[in-house]
RNA sequence: GGUCCGGUAGUUCAGCUGGUUAGAAUACAUGCCUGUCACGCAUGGGGUCGCGGGUUCGAGUCCCGUCCGGACCGCCA
């Protein structure tokens, strides 16, 4: 609809400045600038959508859960600090000189407190801090849909939560989503090296040598000399370019450059060029024979015109290397199109982490998740081998969401937190108040949450969160409009009596 | 904490191996034109090339230092 005015009168009511960018969908300005003139940037229609986007989103969300009979409860946001995890904000108190309250992290524990309470189906959109670096798709402060049942098992959550997702995307993108495939951790490791694998294609792994798999023995030549880099390698595992054949001496270099990358930091990369012309021709030829080739290409399925790309490792390390360059063949090949989306529980977490860092387990989702109970007996004779009752969302390869069944039960609480390595005094001091909550019939009950800035991001189809959240916080914090820390005035530390070193 | 990339008109950028007065596009201003809609035409203003030092007859360009920004890794129970 094209409207014209016709103008009888003209008063300025505010004379604006020249710009310092272009407010027009398509701006000449730059990240930094676009962030300190935040205001002027909320103008543009790209970024208004976005919000109004989100705010749809939310809207949904509530429509959802309240119909489910879901109660939103709002959750404190001067907390106690509790360990583990990411780094707290920390306020000081004025009530309290030299001491201070962390901002929370997630209102886990609050959620729980709500279950023993009989508030048997909680929700809030909420505020969560980490005192972390800041990455594209994540920020300091963020948004989570935080949600928690009691009464409820895994597949409860995974049905209603799928539910949530579905609505979603009916309503807001009038997308139809299929059932939303499950996929085990150990399987997603497998087959894709990753956690959060991007299944909007495939380009599966394919392995020539395991550890697990002795009688996997694709990796072993028949011709006399002996290729010492597969002979050394934990792990010998690949992919199947499809219709890369083609690649150029320079455009595979490009692969290796990318994947020798510190960033990355593997060794080297192995081709195996499945030809038009249904030859095969690799870049370790002198150690295999053709047969020996061929049956490479039987295991990854490869056809005329195939480029058959094979990493060499320590299987963890290897694993994580290739799926990076998947993800970049997938980019490459143009199978990362934003308009499809392709949702995944990764199901059964291990419970615990290794960390090199303090030389003991850490949980891998959080201290309050529920071993699986056929798990349990091997907590002390294989730790790493306990699964949890916990579970991801990923769409598009990046992690939505994730949640777990908790532990209700105080003994069992008890005890994780003796395999996290608390004593039972420090146990008791920080978590004290959750385990006396369990002894007063605190229900079983389980829980999800999901990052709302990374779903409305992937709703907007955009790489960032940035752009999703009004007034995001940059790296520098500086000379920009928002979210420079204040310097405290010195009566102010005086009267909180903190002592600076 | 680490690796890599960058800093030149308001803005986005170009500027090769060092060489006159540092360019383009766009924005802005003025005038003309105008049923235009990325309007068109003409004219014009606008830059201490992040900062400091060095090499050189000569530095936007090379070297050293420094500040700032970005991407990623570490980190993110």
């Amino acid at each position: 609809v094209e409207i014209e005015i016709k103008v009888s009168e003209l008063k300025v009511l505010n004379a604006a400045k020249l710009p310092p960018f272009l407010i027009e969908d398509e701006t000449d300005g730059g990240d930094d600038l676009r962030m300190k003139y935040r205001y002027l940037d909320l103008r543009r229609n790209p970024v208004r959508n976005n919000l109004v986007l989100r705010h749809k989103m939310a809207q949904e969300i509530r429509k959802y859960l309240d119909n489910l009979d879901f109660i939103e409860v709002e959750t404190p946001v001067l907390i106690k600090s509790t360990p583990e995890g990411a780094r707290d904000f920390v306020v000081p108190s004025r009530m309290n000189p030299g001491e201070f309250y962390a901002l929370p992290q997630s209102p886990q524990t609050f959620k729980q407190l709500l279950m023993v309470s009989g508030f048997d189906r909680y929700f809030q959109i909420v505020k969560c801090f980490r005192d972390e670096d800041l990455r594209a798709d994540r920020q300091p402060e963020f948004t989570q849909i935080d949600c928690e049942m009691a009464f409820v098992e895994q597949e409860d959550i995974l049905n209603i939560f799928e539910g949530l997702v579905r609505h979603l995307f009916k309503q807001v993108k009038g997308i139809d989503l299929v059932e939303v495939p499950r996929m085990t951790y150990a399987d997603a490791m497998r087959l894709y090296g990753s956690d959060k694998p991007d299944t909007r294609f495939g380009m599966q792994f394919v392995e020539l040598k395991n550890p697990e798999l002795p009688e996997l023995q694709l990796w072993k030549g028949s011709a006399e000399a002996v290729f010492p880099v597969f002979e050394q390698a934990e792990m010998v595992v690949g992919i199947n370019a499809k219709g890369c054949a083609s690649y150029t001496r320079k455009q595979v270099d490009e692969l290796t450059d990318f994947i020798k990358r510190p960033q990355i930091g593997a060794t080297g990369l192995i081709y195996l060029r499945h030809n038009a012309d249904g030859t095969l021709k690799s870049s370790v030829d002198k150690f295999y024979t053709e047969a020996d080739l061929q049956k490479w290409a039987e295991a990854f399925k490869s056809e005329p015109g195939d480029l058959i790309l094979l990493m060499a490792g320590a299987a963890n390390k290897v694993r994580k290397q290739l799926n990076e360059l998947r993800l970049e063949m997938g980019n490459r090949l143009g199978l990362r199109d934003k308009n499809t989306f392709a949702p995944l529980w990764v199901l059964d977490f291990p419970l615990l982490e290794w960390s090199e860092e303090t030389g003991r387990h850490h949980a891998m989702h959080h201290p309050f998740t529920s071993p699986k109970p056929e798990d349990i007996n091997l907590l002390d004779s294989n730790p790493d081998a306990v699964r949890a009752n916990a579970y991801d969302l990923v769409i598009n390869g990046t992690e939505i969401g994730g949640g777990s069944i908790r532990i209700h039960d105080r003994d069992l609480q008890s005890l994780m937190f003796k395999h996290l390595g608390f004593s039972a005094e420090e146990a008791q001091k920080q978590f004290g108040f959750l385990m006396d909550a369990f002894e007063y019939g605190a229900p079983p009950h389980g829980g999800i949450a999901f990052g709302f800035d990374r779903l409305v991001s992937i709703f907007a189809g955009l790489d960032s969160i940035r752009d999703v959240i009004a007034f995001p916080k940059n790296n520098s914090g500086r000379d920009v409009m928002i979210d420079s820390p204040s310097t405290i005035a010195d009566e102010q530390l005086k009267e909180l009596k903190i002592n600076i070193l």
